[in-house]
DNA sequence: TATGAATGAGCATTCATTCAT
DNA sequence: AATGAATGAATGCTCATTCAT
């Protein structure tokens, strides 16, 4: 009987593995070495499990990217004001683990420009950020076009705020980067 | 007497290289070989300019910053309210010279985590960066306290704009961008 | 289960590869590429056996000198004479093999001023070769301080009539170095 | 009016400095732009003095066996037996000077058996000297192959001691040496 | 004569990938 | 499924050499 596998949970693991790696090393010091062994395996184990090099890479940004959505579900039990501002803290660079989902989306916002498919992958999460930012949004507001806008206006702030954080980690603690949210969040 | 070059400018030349093949291939297929084709030299010749490939993307980093500086320059015949309008819309990524910067920019933040020389470089960027809009703020309103926070405001709205435009760049024309920096700004 | 390779078998042949061209092309002419073709492999796989060119260098050394040692060994069956006499012959230049370790000898002697490494490797092998000499020379000589004086009269008459033999080989034929040493030993 | 330098003087400046690094360097630490900067001039320099490296490397192991020669000079005043002793004492690398005469000539025999000419220039030094020390040997003994037979004995003991001074410097003291080489010429 | 810019080959080393086991 | 040996290409870097000045 060959020994029994959870393929996909693997794929998840390797793909942290990589994550952690990027964080740590930059994008070009993922090697398939570096990342199996911070994942407890072999080079040669990783053939099982994807292709190539890119393959990895393209699942690690999904994989990062599915985490940032998971992290946004189960909101039912809120009221939309609630859900919506949850959403968006939840998105900012405050803990370690959205710090690195943060440095590794930018590692690989930047190798976009040379990779159409990561370019695909990041364009459709994107997208599906703000339609949730914007179903959340439109709760409160009624036309459909206003709400799309807001979404995009929320999404601006997060993402400004977050990049600051990571120019300056220091000037940029969880509560000054909430007070900003916030702040923006009433501008309206 | 040996042949003159102005060192300087073959600096900027070859820095300015390594930006266009950073946007083009990613920062990891920056390959010396690479960066010295593009620039129309051969490898053994960025010795005589730079010790070493790190040597080489600390400046190509802080050039590109450099180069951002340049075009914020001489407002002088400009109101205060003109010239913070006009460096924010100078930052934004609406032409193909400040699309690559803000590549390049997002290259190095990535790898910023892995290096802590060009960690430093950032940092001192972006507080300069914050200092000036700070100080066109300051024009209009009179505490600094609050001058610096606006500044902080109007920089995480730019980088929200950049961030979205380069994950979905069919949507996000040079007009939506002016349109929604605009909109950011008489939000306050 | 992986290929089953012997490491301490391949690394000996490597180390004898590296030997040869050092005899052949000198201590400078010794590249990966060029040993790693001697032994019939190509640069990568060296890899798996050295860490660095360095630990190759150190090794081959180490290699060059322990098969010295070998050949002195099993001359249980011998006078103490007798045996001292072998010793003595079984480290002149005399064949083709012994010849090849001279010649690696006197480039890492040289290189030991640059590599501290290799001097002590090179320290080491001299004073347990004097022990050697000096346990032979004692079963015919009683004080221990005697014994290890003679034994290093005997080694520089090797040491001496070997390099004479490597200058001007022609010279030197077996036989004049055998009756050299022959001559040296009476001497006494 | 062209500066006037003697071109002569100038070669062996650096291939004293050639001398000087591949003792600090090894052979091959040796390249041309360390040798010219320890003699105080740039790479481009040496062109006017050497061909190419090869011709540099020859020239300097000429010059290091020369110097040899030039230290035997002037022994008008002593006795036979004197000079002989004089000379013998001179070759043992017993200062810096001889200890880095010593070691350039060590990795020069290394190297000529992958240079030819190296060997040449080597093999005729050898004889030189071998006939220098006959003839002061002639001096006391009478006939010639006999006289010749001594020398190479004489030689063979101070190369022989010297090689273990270079193995084991530390107990190989000045004192030693002389003390190995008297106790070697009293032996006969 | 001397400089130092530039070349292009070569170096040690790293790496993604393949594959026998 | 997993190992690790092996390949061969690429990388950053060094170097001998050439040459305009």
């Amino acid at each position: 009987m060959p020994k029994v596998v959870d393929v996909d949970q693997r794929r998840v693991e390797l793909a942290d593995a990589a994550a952690r790696v990027i964080a740590r090393s930059g994008i070009d010091g993922a090697s398939l070495r570096e990342v199996a062994a911070e994942a407890g395996w072999t080079t040669g184990a990783l053939v099982h499990y994807f292709a190539n090099k890119q393959e990895l890479l393209a699942f690690t940004l999904q994989t990062s990217l599915d985490r940032r959505r998971s992290r946004l579900a189960d909101r039912a039990s809120l009221t939309p004001a609630e859900a919506l501002s949850a959403t968006l803290r939840s998105a900012l660079p405050t803990t370690a683990e959205t710090t690195l989902h943060w440095i590794v989306t930018l590692a690989f916002a930047a190798q976009a420009s040379a990779d159409a498919d990561l370019a695909v992958i990041q364009r459709e999460a994107y997208l599906d950020f703000r339609d949730t930012v914007s179903a959340l949004v439109a709760g409160e507001h009624s036309p459909r076009d206003a709400a799309e806008q807001e979404a995009e206006r929320l999404i601006a702030l997060i993402d400004g705020i977050a990049l600051q954080a990571l120019f300056a980690p220091d000037l940029w603690t969880e509560q000054r980067q909430l007070a900003a949210l916030d702040s923006g969040m009433r501008a309206r």
